[in-house]
DNA sequence: GCCAACGTTGGC
DNA sequence: GCCAACGTTGGC
């Protein structure tokens, strides 16, 4: 089992409304990003631990826990002319860009914004707080999510 | 294939 | 709102 962490700017769509959604599940579309639509198509595999990280927030934090139910298959918002994330050059059969099922597991005790994740040592590593790190979807080593979780529960 | 221009991300 | 860093686009 592997872990990630995904980001969203929670003014568009928070944990909150993953939480709420039916099933507590939504498919993860509007990923544009090549590197993060291999990771979304290739990599995630069902039942993979997610954090959700609220990005363009005050504070930016780490907010929840989730889990993968279903793997990488196209998004169909790419089709959605009325989308914003409508993209005409990608072909119906051979579509360019691809979602999962994420399903909330819990809100964390506590959110644990960047600052506190910048403090923490065993956390220096983590591709989140590098500098120039803009990846939506990023691999999280099983320590590092250990910690961050640890953390949310002090 | 290079690379300048442009657009986006996202912390601060 | 600023702006550094990065990704994408498109002319050549």
């Amino acid at each position: 089992m592997r872990h990630w962490l995904l980001k969203t700017e929670p003014s568009s769509f928070s944990f909150d409304d993953l939480w709420k959604a039916p099933r507590r599940t939504t498919g993860w579309s509007g990923v544009r990003n090549y590197q993060a639509r291999n990771l979304i198509r290739d990599e995630m595999k069902k039942g993979d631990r997610v954090l959700i990280y609220h990005s363009s927030a005050e504070p930016p934090a780490v907010v929840g826990e989730a889990e993968v139910v279903r793997e990488g298959y196209p998004d169909p918002t790419q089709f959605d002319p009325r989308d914003d994330h409508f993209d005409a050059a990608s072909p119906r059969e051979r579509p360019r860009w691809f979602q999962v099922d994420v399903k909330a597991v819990r809100k964390l005790p506590r959110d644990v914004p960047i600052s506190e994740l910048r403090g923490a040592p065993e956390l220096s590593k983590m591709a989140l707080l590098q500098r120039g790190q803009r990846l939506s979807v990023q691999p999280v080593a099983p320590s590092e999510y250990a910690a961050i979780v640890k953390l949310a529960e002090q």
